[in-house]
DNA sequence: AAAATAAAGTTACAGTTGTAAACTATAGAT
DNA sequence: ATCTATAGTTTACAACTGTAACTTTATTTT
């Protein structure tokens, strides 16, 4: 058995990107979202929706004569505190500094990036 | 289709740790450095140890009347920045800065933190 | 109201992944 | 030389994923 149970893959995330921006879409609105970037074939979308709404992380409200809306359940920020921790662990052993002595190695992270970021800090305390 | 083929999954990634961090092992002694943290039998090992192999990530050593040994093909840091890279891409937008802020809202990493990485850099060069 | 269309919901299917057993060949023991 | 344990290789299988078609139900058009 696979270990990850529930958790939303890669295409199920482009969904829940759209619906992060956008408070409640109908699956057209979407589909619509959707399609600039990754063009999915709209029975796709609607099968990544009913998964979403299967694992909880999205909600489906029926109108009544009118196109059902969803809406996220679970917050971007919630979401996005786990898998950066996982990303973490998973590659890092769940340690910030090798991750971020890593970048400036690759240079993804500059001596400036890291000036302008603690003057960010000090500028809001 | 799923779109990513031959990336290293979950499970075989503990393998290359194991091989990184070991130039040349033998099955029994991936076994055994597996068997503290990461409890597999040791069947499952062979698989995913063919599976790399298959996949050009790992080369097998066929030695004359003895195990064979394995060694990892790809490189850690080769690894690591395509896996950094795609992190970045799926939650970040690409966006290293985003990420870092993110980090910082998280309490992931702390002023010092960024101090002490400056410092690092400026005694570096 | 009947037909056409679209939405809602269900089923399908192949490739991937985690897990491991089954089979085969071979070196070492008796 | 035969038996046995182990290494090497192949096969299995269910859950997960990405993709999309099929079916049923409801709404709109004629």
């Amino acid at each position: 058995m696979k270990a990850k149970k529930y958790e939303i893959t890669d295409a199920e995330l482009e969904i829940m990107k759209v619906l992060w921006e956008n408070s409640e879409l109908t699956l057209n609105e979407i589909v619509e979202k959707l399609s600039e970037k990754e063009k999915k074939n709209k029975s796709t979308i609607k099968t990544l929706l009913y998964r979403l709404v299967e694992k909880k992380s999205v909600k489906s409200i029926t109108k009544e004569k009118r196109e059902n809306t969803f809406q996220a359940i679970i917050n971007k920020e919630e979401y996005l505190k786990k898998e950066n921790e996982s990303f973490l662990k998973r590659l890092y052993n769940g340690s910030t500094n090798k991750l971020l002595l890593n970048f400036v190695e690759e240079k993804k992270i500059s001596k400036k990036d890291l000036q302008d970021l603690l003057n960010l800090i000090e500028s809001e305390d």
